[in-house]
DNA sequence: CCCTGTTTGTTACATTCGTAACCGTTGAAA
DNA sequence: TTTCAACGGTTACGAATGTAACAAACAGGG
């Protein structure tokens, strides 16, 4: 408790970004072996899977994303003839997107194998400690958004 | 639990890295906009104060940066007088580094810096809350070194 | 109708980062 | 002694990222 050394193995900040780099790292093989996709990539094809239609301004904020990178992320998808862009007759500032057929098929992939490996992840951890995951992460993410709010 | 939709919002490494990046970018300000410190120089920084004498290898092992952001960390904090090196007699590819006067003054004044941060952001939290962080970062932790190892 | 300010999305530029190549050093085997 | 693979650390180069500037479209007064 001492203010004179930092144990860094113990300092919050560190091990969460230890453990998230870690897993996406681990994860990210998925998405990038199969489809050579980035995470960028993958997080928008996820964002839209899931929400069907969605403006680039809504994936960032749904998927926490700066701006230059869902452009690049949905110009690319476009270019592999996975997303189609729609211009919204009323706003013709705002695009509505949405995955074409092979982006659905791509995206109905992909999607056990996430859960896969989520499911392999928390196998490994007793009953307990997967609530406690699950809970511990509930709670910081509430204070965290309470802080930017 | 239908294989055809991915929550997002509930999917574990995506809460994990939002989670990371948050507290990261927040916890950066402290030493960003004292210092000017970038984040691989921060860890350097905060790995040699904790351990007083390390090679770059070390830091790179211990801090989990890759040897490139370590090599580019170090030489930046040597430009500002805040680290010394010094080769290894008996082999004269290892250098020995430690921070100087200068380099551990600034430590000394970050730590307790970092402290506050960690200790208000685990306050916003109730006792079993922080249990919850606590147990769940560590079984998480097991679970991954155990697969990379 | 124009002017101003705001919003959506893209692009230019500089910075950061990782892969791979590299240099000098070491140790060990031939 | 010579050779060569392995290691510590740096650097070159291409890829990814963020900041800031930008164009186009809107909204709301004057």
């Amino acid at each position: 408790m001492a203010d004179d050394v930092l144990i860094l193995e113990d300092f919050l900040p560190y091990r969460l970004n230890r453990l998230a780099e870690a897993v996406s790292r681990d994860f990210s093989r998925i998405y990038r072996e199969r489809y050579g996709l980035t995470r960028p990539e993958w997080r928008t094809l996820a964002a839209l899977g899931q929400y069907c239609t969605m403006t680039a301004t809504q994936i960032g904020a749904n998927s926490a994303m700066h701006k230059t990178k869902v452009s690049r992320a949905v110009a690319e998808l476009e270019r592999r003839g996975w997303l189609l862009r729609e211009t919204d007759p009323s706003d013709r500032r705002v695009e509505h997107l949405q995955l074409s057929r092979s982006g659905t098929a791509a995206y109905r992939a992909l999607v056990p194998l996430a859960k896969d490996y989520e499911r392999k992840l928390l196998a490994a951890l007793e009953a307990a400690e997967q609530a406690n995951v699950v809970a511990g992460m509930s709670a910081l993410e509430r204070v965290v958004n309470e802080k930017s709010s």
